[in-house]
DNA sequence: CGCGTCACTTTGGTCCGACCATAGGACTTG
DNA sequence: CAAGTCCTATGGTCGGACCAAAGTGACGCG
């Protein structure tokens, strides 16, 4: 039944040919995944605009319902397309936000397991961070250094409370790095920063003076972007970010 | 129908009241991404091993198949499985791979438009590409570094053949951030070059003695790792990668 | 006995039709 | 005219059916 019993057969199959390459056979959701995303790309359905609704892309596609969902949902996963229920609804084009790179980037770090990549972590701050800080530095607004300045004050006014200091001094490095407006460098550092907090459990070991230490670590780079010196900045940001005893915890305060 | 016309109705509804969380409502198909997602990271599916059937999952689970099947594409999509059809086929748990990620980052950048982002890359570059160098002086395998010799040769031969030389030079930095042994830096310099390849349309306009300098270069970089000098190795990188004019075909030649 | 052939079984992939939930808009009604 | 009610378009879920891929084993022929 699912031969075809055409032609010569039972012809003997012509086997020793010249090398065929393995022919690559699309799914019909991967095929009409790529050609939306292509259409997006190209400006036919603008950013922010909406796609036709589910019901009219399956008679134009000649597709059934669940592939042309399947399709709808890789994009949607790929931060391309967002949809919302209801009658004014569907499927409204989008781009893909820092976050999701960051989400991207953190769960692969978090499934390589953390035993064997916490040096990678740290070797990507220690290489990162200062750099932000530089160009931080050059570029920062002054409403991103007026955020800068109030976590710092955050973090002096929890210097006894070890799980808000930590929250405070992530924001204060968050907001150095958004200020470098270099998405890229800013999502690496946010993600593998995001990653070592959900790796260790936070670190409830911390002792007083080394958050005291941090902070003032953090408002001397925090003037030193103030008065727009990006060397400066990059040299006392990666004093801070490399830690002396090579432990976790100082990093993760930092 | 939809009201709830019990009790005091008509009665004015209480507006103002102590402020309501607008409450979150998880979709069927995301809390079982999820809960699979959980018990994939905890090892309750150990890698390499394949989930149950979809078909009994939909009875475990209670869900609908097409429910099922849209948690396993979110999974699927995050490279934590791979499917294959056929009796001993399945849903077999795996890891993000370096090109999964790699693919999330050329996808972000690629999103956000060349124009405004060209200087986003070649910074990354600059920042990413000489640490990358330094680390692989110190963690090189020899047959990396072979590796990085048989892409210099392969650039001299290809000298007169420009987009061949390209394709070497390129070959030549991904073994270069392979060698440093770091997946996170490894992968963004990765991402940012491809983004700039096809961003770009690979530039054809390329002098012949640009590129003689450029291999040069790469030359010098090479034998700087094998002498497992990390400092020279990321003092040359610097000065290669940073362009002398800013010109993006420069930086992909380089 | 050896080996190819073919049916069978298990699995993911696709399709169809129906219904539910949501959220605007049009309509009715006091 | 205002407030409530019904309608309708849209995405989300469901159940069942069939198709396609790929291993397993029985069967039959030489």
């Amino acid at each position: 039944m699912t031969n075809d019993p055409g032609l010569t057969t039972p012809g003997p199959r012509r086997t020793g040919a010249p090398l065929i390459t393995p022919v690559k056979v699309p799914k019909p959701a991967e095929l009409f995944a790529d050609m939306l995303r292509e259409k997006i790309f190209s400006g036919e359905f603008p950013t922010g605009e909406a796609l036709p609704p589910e019901r009219t892309l399956v008679e134009q596609s000649q597709l059934s319902r669940a592939t042309v969902r399947e399709a709808l949902g890789v994009l949607k996963q790929q931060g391309l397309l967002i949809t919302r229920p209801g009658r004014t609804g569907g499927s409204i084009v989008s781009r893909p936000t820092t976050k999701d790179l960051v989400g991207s980037i953190d769960l692969y770090v978090q499934a390589q397991g953390w035993d064997s990549d916490t040096r990678t972590l740290v070797e990507t701050r220690e290489v990162v961070e200062p750099w932000c800080a530089a160009m931080a530095a050059e570029r920062r607004s002054d409403s991103e250094l007026d955020e800068m300045r109030h976590h710092n004050s955050a973090m002096e006014a929890d210097l006894d409370h070890v799980e808000r200091y930590l929250e405070a001094s992530s924001a204060w490095h968050v907001a150095v790095a958004t200020a470098s407006h270099n998405p890229l460098l800013s999502a690496l550092m946010h993600a593998s920063r995001q990653a070592m907090i959900t790796g260790t459990q936070a670190s409830r070991f911390h002792r007083h003076e080394a958050r005291e230490q941090s902070w003032q670590a953090h408002l001397a780079i925090t003037e030193a972007i103030a008065a727009q010196d990006a060397a400066r900045a990059h040299e006392l940001m990666g004093g801070h970010v490399r830690p002396g005893d090579g432990s976790v915890t100082d990093l993760l305060g930092g």
